[in-house]
DNA sequence: CGCGACGTTGATTTGCCTCAACGATTGTGG
DNA sequence: CCACAATCGTTGAGGCAAATCAACGTCGCG
């Protein structure tokens, strides 16, 4: 069940960049195709990640469990983003992060390897990561100010009007997980009003 | 009081890429060097972040000041750091952050625009703002799970390990402000062993 | 159909905040 | 260089937001 549309994937490239038509037969050829069951791992705690992946349906998320086997959600990633343990993708060394499929997915994966030399050959895309890591950094730091001025409730708003969609598709258990609260807390949040 | 020596920036540089003397001049004569008090703002809340700034001596800080008129620190830049609104930076739309001297320091300051220039006449550039973009991310990320997993107590034992030379330097009070807690509630932490 | 995961609710606890008071340190203007 | 103010760090009493623990109904799935 497999779409093989590589459409979504070039325009979310061409968000930033122009490629021609050879460029972009050279991309996809790179690319390798996904298909991941709900609940399937893309990487687990301790590998080394060698891919970065890109959503075209579905969801993803990346996640830690901590010491009392709880879980920490960093990152969702719905349909059109991005997603990859980016300290071991870059590193090349055994990460921290756990990545697997939030529902029925389908997701493109390009290697670091094939990305380095994707660099060389259309350097139009080193450009392209370069701007969408400043993007993820914009976003990645305010999340850290979102948690040193917001409270819970704020939090908890915030992420609605962030992930409209996500909403109604995620277990209540994993938005608390990504906002930092227990999902008891999450619940009685949502009673009152 | 301005030493004027690019040493520290050029070895900076060369931890990525490496530049021929040419290109070093190139890249240098793009630069403004700059000299801050300590207290001196850089950068200010609702201002449009025009620079990417390059720490050679002292420390510079970024932070919002929330409703109730407390600081929150997102960021500390010692010598050979970066440091800048990401954001405004990228989107040259005015920005939420401040970014101040922490103590007297010299400072490297890069445009935007000349920035982008030089990704087209230099694009081993392109490819070092790429890497340390990336490694940002990482690290911001870390800290976004710092924040749902540690608790007070094991982030400032954190912060010690991390920034082993600011601790001296700075007041407790940004300590606490970078780590999220109150000053008062910090100083108890400590008091208890 | 039955089991396990999920969401809810209540009682209790706790980590951290708030407010206030006080010495110590720093900085500043005369 | 001193006097004074301002800021900083400390300590204590009390309060609150959120966690913990436990019990229970519901639902989706095998």
């Amino acid at each position: 069940m497999i779409s093989s549309n590589f459409s979504l994937f070039l325009q979310n490239i061409s968000k930033h960049i122009t490629l021609n038509a050879e460029e972009k037969n050279l991309l996809i050829s790179q690319l390798q195709v996904k298909a991941l069951k709900k609940k399937q791992f893309l990487l687990r705690t301790g590998e080394v990640s060698k891919i970065a992946t890109f959503v075209v349906r579905g969801c993803l998320r990346a996640y830690t469990i901590d010491d009392n086997g709880f879980e920490h959600i960093l990152q969702f990633a719905p349909a059109d983003w991005w997603i990859t343990d980016m300290y071991s993708f870059i590193s090349q060394k055994e990460g921290y992060l756990n990545i697997d499929a939030v529902e029925e997915s389908e997701v493109l994966l390009l290697s670091r390897h094939q990305q380095e030399e994707l660099f060389v050959t259309i350097p139009k895309l080193e450009r392209f990561f370069r701007i969408i890591t400043e993007k993820s950094l914009v976003a990645s730091r305010q999340r850290v100010l979102d948690g040193l001025t917001l409270t819970a409730q704020q939090r908890y708003t915030n992420f609605c009007q962030v992930y409209p969609t996500l909403i109604h598709t995620l277990p209540q258990k994993q938005i608390a997980a990504y906002i930092g609260v227990t999902p008891e807390f999450l619940s009685k949040m949502r009673a009152t009003r």
